[in-house]
DNA sequence: CCTAAACTGGTACGGTCGTCCCAATTTTTG
DNA sequence: CAAAAATTGGGACGACCGTACCAGTTTAGG
């Protein structure tokens, strides 16, 4: 890994043009969500460490400053590229359960795209060093905790789900990191399964 | 043609000095432990980005060049670093098992360090994206799997002792990452370990 | 239409980074 | 002891980085 970058210190105060999440003009809002789906895409192809103004700037075909003017700064392009990630993933997610049941729930881990979700534990654990980051961090461990509690038509406060939940998202996690042959992942979850019920 | 001295014979051979793990002088091998003691504890506080050459030079009183003369490379570094970090940590963990049992193994968590416990994390996480960590990823998750199935006195591919790990690891990263009051943590625990028996 | 605001894009600055280089020094070896 | 090898340490290089700057251009609103 080469070059990181300095960030000189900023003693401004002053008002600056304010950078709101919705531009007013149509050809800005379509650039603003040029950019941050380019950083989602960088973001799953090489962890967040690819997402640099430059990169993400190119990747959108415009120009370096563009970055700078749709977003105050990184974090806040990397937070908002994070939450449109948590959200995707969990509407992905709840899809495939409604549509293949919950002991499916795991095939759809190991099917999906790879680096995508290395980049969503990522940031996850990034998370834990940026309360911004904490806080979607929350929203996607709730929102999977309800995808599955409505699944098994339980509350989402009933420890059988949170059972249930620490079950899938630990091999989850495993067989993204560690890519073994997730061979004993489904009896694992039966196993879960049936203590649940 | 460009006129250069003649060195007409034997320069391509490689008398580069090899990093050996192990330097054969008494100083130099404790420089180079000085060098990986300061890079785990840059680790446990700022994250691997906080590991840099000149970062963990200075942590250890060293001159820059000392880090790429033992260390091929800050890759090669890191990694060093985290082995040292999994395998500490494994040892306190089977330590503290050994003394306190295996219900109490999140308690561990709760009140170990919480900044070298993301360290720990984030280079699980990054195992993902590199071969050589990814080594290191899976000695860990087997090392803690091993601790359970001793304390549990069953074989380590059970798929309880398996079940009993993918709680307590997902438990003890949502802990890490989210901060939140781990009111239900315990009583989890209490249900995989009544699922287990 | 006109003017202000929103937006564009090329460039520059200050900085940290990994790695290399090489003259000096220390330690080992013969 | 002398020669060879290992080690030291200071500095330099090139590459990127995040972000600021600002003269131009486009658009919105009256």
């Amino acid at each position: 890994m080469t070059g990181r970058a300095g960030r000189p210190a900023v003693p401004q105060e002053e008002p600056q043009p304010p950078q709101p999440a919705q531009p007013q003009q149509s050809r800005a809002r379509r650039r603003r969500a040029a950019l941050l789906a380019a950083a989602v895409d960088l973001l799953t192809e090489g962890g967040f460490a690819a997402v640099t103004h430059r990169a993400v700037a190119q990747r959108a075909a415009l120009p370096l400053a563009a970055t700078t003017y749709y977003f105050t700064s990184r974090d806040q392009l990397l937070a908002e590229a994070f939450g449109q990630l948590v959200d995707s993933e969990l509407a992905t997610t709840r899809h495939w359960v409604a549509a293949h049941g919950l002991r499916a729930i795991l095939e759809e881990v190991v099917e999906a795209d790879r680096m995508r979700q290395l980049a969503l534990w990522e940031l996850y654990v990034h998370a834990g060093r940026d309360p911004v980051l904490q806080q979607i961090a929350r929203r996607w461990t709730d929102g999977c905790v309800a995808v599955i509690a409505d699944a098994l038509e339980l509350p989402a406060a009933d420890p059988r789900v949170r059972l249930l939940y620490t079950t899938v998202s630990a091999l989850w996690l495993e067989h993204v990191v560690e890519q073994r042959p997730a061979g004993d992942a489904r009896a694992l979850l039966d196993l879960a399964l049936q203590a649940v019920s």
